[in-house]
RNA sequence: GCUGGCGUAGCUCAACUGGUAGAGCAGCUGAUUUGUAAUCAGCAGGUUAGGGGUUCAAGUCCCUUCGCCAGCUCCA
């Protein structure tokens, strides 16, 4: 047979090589990393004969599909332990998922995490035998007699609807276990020695909360032991970097307890922190050309069921009632900006037409779903709505993309875009035509290639009234955050009637595009927070400055040196409590303040300070014109685009 | 919302099977006049989240409300 390999070379092999004999045909390295083949398309087995002409490819852990098998792999571990420990476990689903993998049981009176060791030793034992992972394919009738025998009643389920989609059956065994099972799988359960039991949790089955909780073990596993110990040291500094417990000890913000589920109080440091994000989002926002607005927190509830939001989101949402009319929290910004929009008639002169507001929204979440500031009830959208004709949406678009980057490069921000379209499958959930939907998606895809961004297309994560394009952002930790969002809407300006007159004298409809970049100033803090380790930048910094005085003889020259930061906008502060220098120079670093100006004798003499660098340490003496040189340049704000 | 866990001083945590709520840091007062990550001493700080119950006796056991944490479902 002739194989094909991705570099479009070819070698012919005897019918009946496997994919893993190929890969040691090509290098031995190749074939101890090899984990599954993709062959015609389809993936498989390292071990799986091959007979056929074809095209393949040997994927390794670096491959995400590689990757996937080797986790899914560990699983079928897990759960052949967790049966053998436990006796009567009954079997859910144990797929990978992004950094790992989990297994759902059913166990009967599982004592919780506290067995992990046994787990984990019964695991490794497994691994030293090196069992095959062996696939059966098998009829319907034969695996329901299986599964049945075994009790897994679940896996029964399962069976039922894979039989409705005339699926064929295939199971995995490994030793005594055995699991229905899609695969591919790595060869034998040695392949799988660097793994780390991590969390357990309860989870519906199926993810239907009307069903049974079955118990959720997360685990994970790598290709070596430096993969592994990377991965989980790096569980260990977001740990470190929860911006809950940085924002405490920072004295940044409250959120919940006393002043409600949900709810955030900005201490004084959060609100520079908030405020200099506010300030330099609307100069630029300015410079784009919008046009800052401000809309009430509150509006009739009429305005949301022409939006179609009342029927959506009603359940989200809080309503008051005032006089005889009814009124809702406002959960999004844009009706304010509609109203904004047709209050006069609007001519093509004026399109573009860009109008922007920090607007503070509410949406009832679930108490179970807060999460410091990610996940509030109340929260401010960096909200800007783009009211444009048909032809300016390519640029528009392209335009908020570029805007969307400055602001993520700002910050060292890496990203990846999403393109997010309808389901063709549920039409049901979208407003608006599909022969729209069709040709606006046509056109962002069109805006996203023009500027050469690469993206990939995600079915069924569009918002009702139109496709949007999502930029996640990726922290220091590697981490991907919901980022700057660009909606594009072709049915709101429908519902609510907006229109301009054009060169012919003729109304139009307006096309909108809804836009956040920040999206939620709360949850943007919050990321900023985990991103920089609470090592905000200095222009950000609450305290940028902190001035030591060694005694008090230096007070003086401590107060002119102040007195000519403040003069330059620096936000600075005199520490000249009793304490040791060395006291107050850790309060200092602890507290993450960028800057230290250390005064003694020998610095008044001369009319210099001793700098010291958070993090970096000590600079030592210098005059001070060239200490507040460096401490200008550490605190400079981000260039306007 | 669901399942599970947790709630002790401003913060971090003690208090064996029910038996007098304690420490460090922070705070306040005083001494010390300090040279690059914690000077010393003293003082004060609590309805053990709220409510109810069992008991001679409850931080500890039971019920309940609230809040927090993890995960699930959800996230315009």
């Amino acid at each position: 047979m002739r194989i094909k390999f991705p570099d479009n070379s070819a070698k012919e092999y005897e019918a009946g090589t496997t994919g893993l004999e190929i890969a040691g045909d090509i290098s031995q390295g190749l074939a101890r990393n090899s984990l599954i083949v993709r062959f015609n398309s389809e993936l498989c087995d390292l071990t799986k004969p091959l007979y056929d002409d074809g095209s393949i490819e040997i994927l390794t852990f670096r491959d995400e599909e590689g990757k996937k098998a080797l986790r899914h792999s560990c699983s079928h571990l897990m759960a052949c332990a967790v049966q053998k420990l436990y006796p009567g476990t009954r079997l859910g689903i144990g797929p990978s998922i992004e950094d790992g993998f989990y297994y759902d049981f059913n166990i009967p009176e599982f004592p919780g995490i506290s067995v992990f060791k046994k787990i984990v030793a019964e695991m490794k034992k497994q691994v030293k035998e090196n069992t095959p992972f062996i696939r059966k394919e098998m009829s319907f009738e034969e695996a329901v007699a299986l599964f049945e025998q075994k009790g897994e009643k679940y896996k029964l389920e399962l069976l039922e609807e894979l039989r409705d989609a005339g699926e064929s059956i295939s199971v995995y065994s490994h030793g005594e276990f055995v699991d229905l099972c899609r695969g591919p799988h790595v060869p034998s359960t040695g392949y799988l020695k660097h793994f780390e039991l991590l969390s357990t949790a309860g989870a519906y089955w199926r993810g239907d909360e009307n069903n049974e909780m079955l118990t959720r073990i997360y685990g994970t596993v790598f290709d070596s032991p430096a993969n592994l110990k990377e991965h989980l040291s790096m569980l260990e500094e977001a740990k470190k970097r929860d911006h809950r417990k940085l924002g405490q000890e920072l004295e940044l913000f409250i959120i919940g307890g006393d002043g409600g589920p949900g709810l955030t109080y900005w201490l004084p440091a959060g609100t520079i922190v908030r405020e200099e994000l506010e300030n330099h989002w609307k100069k630029a926002h300015i410079k784009a050309g919008y046009q800052l607005v401000s809309t009430p927190h509150i509006a009739p509830v009429g305005l949301w069921k022409t939006s179609g939001h009342y029927d959506y989101y009603r359940d989200n949402m809080y309503f008051l009632s005032i006089d005889k009319g009814e009124y809702a929290l406002k959960p999004m910004n844009f009706p304010g900006h509609i109203i904004i929009y047709k209050n006069s008639k609007r001519s093509y002169r004026e399109l573009p037409m860009r109008l922007a507001e920090l607007g503070m929204v509410y949406r009832y979440e679930k108490s179970g779903v807060l999460h410091g500031l990610m996940r509030v009830r109340g929260f401010t959208v960096d909200d800007g709505h783009i009211f444009c004709t048909e032809d300016q949406i390519v640029e528009e678009i392209q335009k908020v993309v570029r805007f969307a980057l400055y602001f993520l490069n700002i910050f060292n921000f890496g990203y990846r875009i999403e393109l997010s379209l309808m389901d063709p499958e549920d039409p049901g959930h979208y407003a608006g035509k599909p022969e729209e939907w069709r040709k606006v998606q046509l056109a962002l895809a069109k805006a996203l290639d023009e500027m050469g961004e690469a993206y990939r297309s995600v079915v069924g994560e569009a918002v009702f009234y139109g496709p949007k394009i999502d930029i996640k952002m990726k922290d220091a930790l590697g981490r991907f955050w919901q980022g700057p969002t660009i909606q594009f809407d072709f049915n709101i300006p429908q519902r609510f009637n907006l229109t301009y007159v054009g060169n012919d004298g003729q109304e139009h409809r307006v096309f909108m595009v809804h836009r956040a970049l920040y999206g939620s100033v709360e949850r943007f803090i919050g990321n900023l927070i985990e991103h920089y380790a609470g090592n905000l930048p200095g222009w950000l910094a609450p305290h940028q400055v902190v001035i030591l005085p060694i005694t008090e003889y230096q007070l003086e020259k401590a107060e002119e040196v102040e007195s000519i930061l403040t003069s330059l906008d620096i936000r600075c502060a005199i520490d000249s409590r009793n304490e040791t220098v060395a006291y107050r120079i850790r309060e200092a670093e602890t507290s993450k303040i960028p800057f230290m100006l250390i005064i003694g004798e020998r610095e008044v003499e001369s009319d210099s300070v001793a700098l010291r660098i958070h993090i970096e340490g000590d600079r030592g003496s210098m005059k001070l014109d060239e200490a507040i040189e460096i401490v200008m340049v550490g605190c400079r704000r981000p260039e306007l685009p």
